[in-house]
DNA sequence: ACCATTTATCTATGGGTTAGATTTACCCCC
DNA sequence: GGGGGTAAATCTAACCCATAGATAAATGGT
């Protein structure tokens, strides 16, 4: 019935991903504390500890204690064991971001691309000049880059299958990519990376069960059960987006009518200025992200204007319903908001979308959850997404069994 | 990360519940075969299965191969071992079935309940009556019975936490039902009943990820995700019924506008028909299984009553719309369809269904995904709320070690 | 130089699994 | 009646995981 039976090579997999996670939240300490912290008997940690180490993944400096006793060795991730870059492939950028082996940021390349950008060499070009950018940014040979993980929205594989089925675009995306690069590479979605960037570095370190949403142009959420990512029979879990808030309701991008992101994405909340003020000069802001940021300032004291504020009551009503069908179908303990309407409006609407989950939620499946802006800085589809190939480096050196989805 | 990390014992639990599976859906096999079907050594299935006869689980019967080598033993699992006892308890009723130890059931027997029932004594009368009748009926004494599930509405409870916090109303319940029953008893709810039917008898068997969705007064979905039901921080998750299908839409039961239920369930159906023909005869019918009957009656050839048909349409394209949510959110491999809606309705729901789904899910999501009516015959809430139970039984006598939910 | 203390490592013992050897129980044939 | 071939069932050595507690290492204090 388990899909996969695990064994117990499995079992030490996750121990050392236990202790991982450790080093990360911790950046230094001590293999007492990491049997402390982990629950591992202090002879397992010695034990994961020695393959890390001997993997290079992580290093060690003796420390004299100040006190009597065998001296304490810390214990931190090699930064230097080699670098990873992450790519975020969104509609009007792609952004690479190179890290250390310890997932500091270490640089960064930007180039812009046309919103039409399904044509295939345009993606991997624009995709290849930030990578080759951002690593002469960061002084990085080839060599020296571990993997390279790629966000491409909509992307969508079977997980786990010995013979994926892919849309054929994204298969060529991928072959294409692969040759260009000259790298070793692996593809996922936004959703699963801004997941896997708040399971290593948010909310998902300490819950069972943990939702992200991202709050953009796009609207989605990335889900976390049971410490593992929700991907679904087609990698496609998380696209609460194009859930239905309103039967037969705005029409969204996607073509259909309704979708939660016609309402609480960054166009659907300037339809709702529309709606609440069609003469206001906001309305007519063209750019996105300039919109959200004229919100914002519309908003300052000591004269909040007035449609905005309403504009905010309404989106965070809408987002608060939105969220009780979260609520109400995976039942998480806590729910992060990330993207960047979230960082320019996150004080504004965090309270009233609160108050709106446990309105809306049915009975009191709400009244425990903890609704607030994610932890995770900087880009998280980066983060999450270079997280995700280090997971794939780690897989390939043999010291994790996580299946992480390959892009063959 | 892993909230409860897994050990070599939880492995060979898995390996147990492999090959109970096996033998549930085989009903008699042989070790070989067993072998074969889990994917298991015939070394580990040898021990396992030796594990479950000195446990008495499972029998063997020596049959002779009718050919040359040495003759095969057949297996199968043990039904007199002991009865169990699902309890269903509903809004009208009380229904208890009995059950052998392979699951087959032996007895049931029902009592009316009042609707406003929520007063403890009478419903730990209802049930203690309706479990007595029962196990009169199949001749059992209280000393064969090895467990009573119960499938109480609404009931909630932290999972695997060191200190549940639930309802007062649902402690007082399960305090007062274990001293008037002196058996042993677990407590859940429906949602996790029915998928547990259909993890271990339907479409469960065979997909890692499957929904199945019950229609009838309430509405709700259970979730399945690589082999084990999705419960939620609070054992909450599935209740998709009270997900929103309308903003401001129609008024439901739980008190809240625009819920899935007020739409897809019985009354929401009733309600559809007055939307479509006000004056219709049937719009008047009083008690919902009445109106579902007549409903199917009314559709019959070679005149099906156009009203009728449109409601149905119409319904399709509601259920198909909230379906298509639990696709965006959970993308699920199969989605079953269960509850007497589905019995009565399912032959004019289910191709529509279909259509409507793959019509409203965003992107393809929805291309691959299998609609069907479910395989668990019976009553699935009893079903699984005693399987549910004799996972506890199994848990108890230290056969499996995954933790099933406990009614303290 | 020795002792107490603390950290780190080691070891025997517990759990799981499997590949392949061995045993068992048959049928067929001489 | 016995031997050979065959297939099922069982056993065994070797692999994986973990931990409790013993042992070793490295310090400071006396």
């Amino acid at each position: 019935m388990a899909p996969t039976r695990r064994t117990s090579r499995d079992i030490r997999s996750e121990s050392r991903l236990d202790v991982l996670h450790a080093l990360l939240t911790a950046g230094e300490t001590t293999r007492n504390e990491l049997a402390r912290t982990t629950g591992l008997s202090t002879a397992t940690v010695a034990t994961v500890v020695s393959d890390l180490l001997t993997g290079g993944i992580v290093t060690e400096a003796r420390v004299a204690s100040g006190r009597v006793g065998r001296p304490t060795t810390l214990l931190r991730l090699n930064q230097d064991r080699g670098r990873i870059v992450g790519v975020d492939v969104a509609e009007t950028y792609i952004r690479a971001v190179v890290f250390d082996a310890a997932l500091d940021e270490v640089a960064a390349a930007e180039v812009a691309a046309d919103e039409r950008h399904d044509e295939t060499e345009e993606v991997v070009d624009g995709v290849a000049r930030a990578v080759d950018a951002a690593l002469a940014r960061a002084g990085t040979p080839r060599d020296g880059v571990l993997g390279v993980g790629i966000s491409l929205p909509g992307s969508m594989q079977r997980w786990g299958g010995s013979s994926p089925v892919m849309p054929n675009a994204v298969w060529r995306h991928v072959d294409r990519l692969r040759e260009r690069l000259g790298l070793p590479i692996v593809v996922d979605n936004p959703l699963k990376a801004i997941a896997t960037a708040e399971l290593w570095f948010g909310q998902g370190r300490r819950h069972s069960s943990t939702i992200t949403v991202n709050l953009g142009t796009g609207v989605g959420a990335g889900i976390i059960l049971n410490g593992a990512i929700l991907r679904g029979a087609t990698n496609f879990a998380g696209e609460w987006g194009h859930s239905l808030l309103a039967l037969d309701g705005r029409p969204c991008r996607c073509g259909r009518r309704g979708c939660v992101e016609a309402y609480v994405g960054a166009l659907g909340m300037q339809r709702t200025l529309e709606a609440v003020a069609p003469e206001h000069p906001l309305a007519s802001v063209p750019l996105q992200r300039d919109f959200i940021g004229a919100l914002a300032a519309a908003l300052e004291p000591p004269e909040p204007d007035p449609a905005v504020t309403e504009t905010i009551q309404r989106t965070a009503r809408y987002l608060g319903a939105a969220l009780a069908d979260l609520v109400a179908i995976v039942n998480p303990e806590t729910i992060t908001l990330t993207g960047w309407t979230v960082w320019a409006l996150g004080d504004h609407l965090v309270p009233a979308v609160r108050r709106s989950v446990v309105a809306e939620a049915p009975g009191d499946a709400a009244a425990d959850l903890e609704v607030e802006v994610s932890t995770v800085r900087g880009n998280s589809v980066a983060t999450g997404i270079a997280t995700i190939a280090l997971e794939r480096f780690l897989s390939d050196v043999g010291l994790v069994t996580t299946r992480v989805p390959t892009a063959l």
